[in-house]
DNA sequence: CGTTGCGTTGATCTCTATCAAAAAAGGTGG
DNA sequence: CCACCTTTTTTGATAGAGATCAACGCAACG
């Protein structure tokens, strides 16, 4: 059990008065989760969704030979989860913390029951699921039509932000997890990054990747 | 303008009394396709979501070299972009006609309202959602995990049907599309599927692709 | 018929996964 | 702080899948 005003940040939540938060509240539980735990696992049946208070999940599939493609790196604020309650009830990945993780379980059943009194909490998740639908959209596009050089391209500059240096990309997960994300592996990720730096448009730090041209990273897109 | 009884045949409207859809139908219009026609580019501002009547349409990805890759095949009963609606109003991907093609087209300001004061409408809309995000997610992980080989085994297992002649799969698209729903292009399909007749584990007519060993294209997946 | 686009086949080349191994980076316990 | 172990990251060599380029048969269609 938890308390509304700690659900009461929560954007899918922050239209509703205290009557409606003391509600939810009451059938919201807290979920702490250690580097390594997972959070539900692919197939598993979903009665809940999830939001996360603090910390870092993936969500990811594997293949048969254990390849991962790592579908959404996750934090803070974020929902997890909520499209598998509406439709089969059932996981469709796997979801691992990458931190400790701290998140607030929302059941189905009682979230739905909410859903029908309160239009507005409607339009909140379905906005989260547009935009959800939208960065898959573009995950298959690059993933099908990008090549790995392309991908970590857009990848920094999606990512970079600007710091006194420039353009600077910090690295929130392992190389080997952004190899994951970019549909790749740690080794191909590796030469990729090395070819950027040897043409001077890169430098590398450990979890630091500065921008030195950002027009030639554009360049690689086309 | 259209007669309220077009509308009430779709899904998303069933459970609505005579009242609702009348109004429905006041701000719904009709469009019609010939094949080849665009629905929408993308990037162009998304005002308006379609269901399709009759016909078939395609979404899909262009590369800057120009290579597609299809998002969907999208038929009659389908609700086409309601994605875009709710989030930036922009269409993610284009939208063109296979067929002589009839769409509802419903604007989104009206929609938006509408869900505001009827919840199970914004279910079912829902609904629609987390069953296209099941269906991204599952193609993340074959374009990222499986071979073109194994791409083309899960296509043919999911779409053929039983008939007198044992499992069929009758293509609606041509070739040329298949491959782009495959995300590979149509030298490489056509070498796939003569392996796979090499093999007798099929029989190719013109349309129709019949399989001889189901548990042969089975194996093809792991 | 000629034209146009689709489907197939062949030859080639590029990208990326795989395998192997070394180097670097973290921990952990003494 | 150091030796030890584990994990991550990098580098090299190789092989395989699939894209590209080119050519040709074929059907549809004006």
């Amino acid at each position: 059990m938890i308390d509304k005003d700690q659900i009461a940040e929560f954007f899918l939540f922050n239209a509703l008065d205290d009557e409606h938060l003391e509600n939810i509240a009451g059938f919201c539980t807290s979920t702490s989760l250690k580097p390594g735990d997972h959070l539900f696992m692919e197939g598993e049946s979903a009665e809940a969704f999830y939001f996360i208070k603090s910390g870092q999940v993936k969500i990811y599939k594997l293949s048969v030979q254990g390849n991962e493609q790592i579908l959404e790196i996750l934090e803070d604020g974020s929902t997890v989860a909520e499209a598998a309650i509406f439709d089969r009830e059932i996981y469709p990945a796997y979801c691992m913390a990458l931190e400790n993780t701290l998140l607030i379980k929302i059941p189905a059943k009682n979230f739905i029951a909410l859903i029908e009194k309160e239009p507005a909490v409607a339009l909140k998740i379905m906005h989260a699921y547009s935009k959800r639908l939208r960065y898959f959209v573009s995950m298959i596009e690059k993933l099908s039509l990008q090549d790995v050089r392309a991908r970590l391209a857009r990848y920094l500059l999606e990512n970079a932000e600007k710091s006194e240096k420039g353009l600077v990309c910090r690295l929130k997960i392992s190389k080997k997890e952004l190899a994951a994300v970019l549909g790749t592996i740690p080794e191909t990720l590796s030469r990729a990054l090395r070819i950027l730096r040897d043409k001077n448009i890169i430098v590398l730090e450990k979890n630091n990747i500065t921008i030195n041209s950002r027009s030639a990273l554009e360049r690689l897109l086309s």
